[in-house]
DNA sequence: TTGAAAGCGCTAACAA
DNA sequence: TTGTTAGCGCTTTCAA
């Protein structure tokens, strides 16, 4: 009933306790014959280590550094607290974060952060990226100084980061597509689409996604081009309530970045009778009320506490020396409606 | 930056190790006046002690006891696989996890075998709960023990358990709702809802849920009468299939139980212009195969997984004597579409 | 009412 | 190439 330790491994092999843990720790200068005796040993006894224990002994500190864009969008501060928030968990399991704030869609001086980091004061860093050559070589310099580096939220393909935490926003736009078609069904017309910005990876893809199955499954519909409201509340109310106004065929609205309250504003000024569907992205305090109040028929959503613990773990799972760590489980393409708040 | 230990406290104090340590675990003998030094030591110096260091030392265990109902429901036997798995796991964590079945719905096998649960070889109890007076007796006899209860999956009001970990089936029953009534807006008809039994608390609530939804935000809509298709899949196709040919109206359906098999085999003998939503719940191989091939337009689902790491979490924080120990994210209602399957 | 000392399972010098 | 020994931060005898 009680596991067997590295004493006992050591007594069935008959070597002492530094050869066992060489061997379990994969050390130079063990002869291959000695390893192999300590393996049997391992094997039939069913050993497996302690970890707390072997943390304890090692006083193993893992510094992580987690970089965000600085500015307004809610989900970004959201983020941030949720590092807050669990740096202060992490802080028992020896791990200390540092968040380092830079201007958001500024790949200069994403770059330039990176440059500055040391690694005689970090070990890993976990970054909401900017899609941008300049970062994908900052990200390799840091590598070669020996950081591990994960995305987080927003990827960085081609680059040579060790992993990403994030959705798929394929997906994500697929699930809305799949959605509003659904709601839309047998009011068949105009379905318009609010971005930031189609110059961020992620919108594009939403949209791709969206795209695809609205085209294939619900070709009654017509999309019309994306408005761009480069995530600013006003533009996205100004713009949107001029296109509704202007177009009485939109029965659904799909807004894949942020502005959430411009969206709730522009419909807001809808005449009575007229019924348009509404698919937006992130839960948030005001996403939460218009799902409440009826203003919003789904939201879109990404757990940001889930990532940011996910961004932790791979980067300590690197640090630990673990080669492809993966995620547990993937980060899912949540959906709410007003009942299933959580 | 290297986070104080119980010997900076004793030094700060003025004490030894073994009297800080008196306080920190709350033990007799130690005068006021100590105490009161020793805790502004802790105080000032922010000290938090550091678990893995003290379970190493105390060799603690815990012995947990998971108790899920025999049969075919094959939820259930996801659940029983999620438990073995787990319990590998927390292994790692000095938790050693048993698993016993009793036959489903039999409040008395229940009752006897928590009954017969020795404090001597259990600490926690994990359960399945049937919701009968008998077992509400034997949970708190057991309590009565020293032994630990939280229900899971199906709660058990209005008892001693110490905590629940699963869904709100009221919530999971609306967001059905909420959905069936959008996916079928613009056809106007009837709706079927098919459950396994309303003897069973989740499929009452469930339902209770999804009538409230649909009277008052989509009142066009008729809610036929529930068949009771008593979780069987053979069961659930012939009454379905009947009602479905009775009923040319039948725009949505609604199972609310198992026998998700049942549902769609019903729905196959459809002609082909006829047109119905789905939305069943658990996701499993079956229903997701179903998602993809349009049998199905959505599923609720419960992570079993997450519920599972939820109760050993739970029971782990009362066995610390943590007093109201809750889950740091409750259990969600989850919602899948063929495009966001993880 | 307090303290000293041994030890939990593992790691990391240092010696041999 | 291998072994000895002194901790990591905390708990737990046993003595004082």
């Amino acid at each position: 009933m009680t596991r067997p330790t590295i004493h006992d491994v050591a007594r069935v092999a008959g070597v002492s306790l530094s050869t066992v843990d060489r061997v379990l720790n994969d050390r130079e200068g063990v002869r291959e014959k000695t390893r192999s005796r300590v393996m049997s040993a391992i094997n039939s006894l069913g050993f497996e280590r302690n970890i707390a224990a072997a943390n304890l002994s090692r006083k193993r500190r893992y510094r992580l550094c987690f970089i965000l864009p600085d500015g307004q969008n809610s989900f970004m501060r959201v983020l941030e607290e949720d590092v807050a928030e669990e740096a202060a968990a992490a802080l028992r399991d020896f791990t200390v974060i540092e968040t380092r704030k830079v201007p958001a869609f500024d790949a200069g001086a994403l770059a330039e952060l990176l440059r500055s980091l040391d690694p005689e004061s970090v070990d890993g860093v976990a970054m909401v990226a900017t899609d941008a050559t300049i970062v994908r070589i900052a990200v390799r310099e840091l590598r070669a100084r020996g950081v591990a580096v994960v995305t987080l939220v927003s990827d960085l393909p081609g680059s040579e980061k060790q992993g990403f935490v994030g959705i798929d926003n394929v997906q994500a736009g697929r699930t809305a597509g799949s959605l509003l078609g659904r709601f839309c069904r047998g009011r068949t017309g105009r379905i318009a689409m609010v971005s930031g910005s189609m110059l961020l990876r992620d919108h594009a893809e939403r949209r791709l996604g969206f795209e695809q199955v609205l085209r294939s499954e619900f070709p009654d519909q017509t999309i019309i081009a994306p408005l761009e409201g480069l995530d600013d509340k006003d533009r996205v109310r100004d713009q949107l309530a001029e296109r509704l106004a202007q177009d009485p065929d939109i029965v659904g609205v799909y807004s894949l970045g942020a502005g959430n309250r411009g969206v709730a504003e522009a419909l807001s000024g809808l005449p009575a009778g007229r019924d348009v569907s509404v698919v937006v992205h992130e839960l948030t305090r005001f996403s939460r009320e218009a799902l409440l109040d009826g203003s919003f028929d789904a939201v879109l959503h990404q757990n940001s506490r889930r990532e940011v613990q996910g961004a932790i773990e791979l980067l300590r799972r690197l640090l630990d020396g673990e080669p492809q760590p993966a995620l547990s489980e993937p980060i899912r393409v949540e959906i709410y409606m007003r009942d299933n708040l959580p």
